[in-house]
DNA sequence: ATACAAATGCAATTAAGTTGCATTTATAAT
DNA sequence: ATTATAAATGCAACTTAATTGCATTTGTAT
């Protein structure tokens, strides 16, 4: 919970939108973006910075990002381990969350197609949005 | 491969852009986005006359929208049955194929999560690129 | 041949994300 | 505590994907 030590373990100086940042991560179980920031944060940070900040949370493996096809790209708190996870994305609220899973994800491809990587997208609905 | 007819089967006039978009899908195998078009194509159409080619083709389940967080969005040739696909993205010259798969796709989702729908991208080397 | 709906082209707009640069701020050295 | 400096910030401008409105053109059924 210790946003400041956080940020000084990880070589990063501690300014205000970092530390305004990060404590929205500790905070928040689902993935954010830009949007959210703007939206969140109580001063009005440039959005430049807040993707300059963003990039070096994830630079400094504090968080990854999450594509979930919603056209915004969001981020995700926490280091994606070896081959990455599944994200779950509720339709109707929209939040997006890492799954952790303990099936290996595979796929055979045609002959000659190498997989390096695998991202998948789970889309329904989550417990808040259900019923 | 006749073109003209399957535009007339799914009740699409006979427009030069349909032609010509149709015809590339049927020869191409992979997926394709509106800047191929604008490259590929030997009469420039307008960008707008593409995306609603495109989004035409869609309504008539001749193609599908894939999303292979390249950040252009790809549209395969085929209808998409039930539940999807996977795809696969090449690293190095950046084509996304369908993979036809046998295999279903399932992931256990926490507690109160309940999935519609799955969306997997294989990245790695397609043969072409591999060595 | 014609009428009408649909398709097209053009211009303008929206929105995400990026870049350059001048200013400000955090921190290490004094 | 003060200062130097390297990094972070804010602003403006830009890039690119995708969309919308509207006037014009085209395909097709009559």
């Amino acid at each position: 919970m210790d946003v400041e030590r956080t940020l000084t373990e990880k070589g990063l100086k501690k300014t205000s939108c970092r530390i305004a940042i990060l404590a929205l991560f500790k905070k928040k179980t689902h993935a954010l973006s830009y949007v959210d920031f703007e939206h969140l944060l109580p001063l009005g940070f440039d959005k430049t910075t807040i993707y300059r900040t963003l990039y070096s949370f994830e630079e400094a493996g504090l968080i990854h990002k999450v594509d979930d096809h919603s056209g915004l790209l969001k981020y995700a708190f926490g280091e994606v381990k070896q081959n990455g996870h599944p994200h779950f994305s509720c339709e109707k609220c929209h939040n997006t969350y890492c799954v952790e899973t303990t099936s290996t994800m595979k796929l055979e491809l045609p002959k000659g197609f190498t997989s390096n990587q695998i991202s998948t997208v789970v889309t329904g609905l989550c417990p808040f949005c259900y019923e």
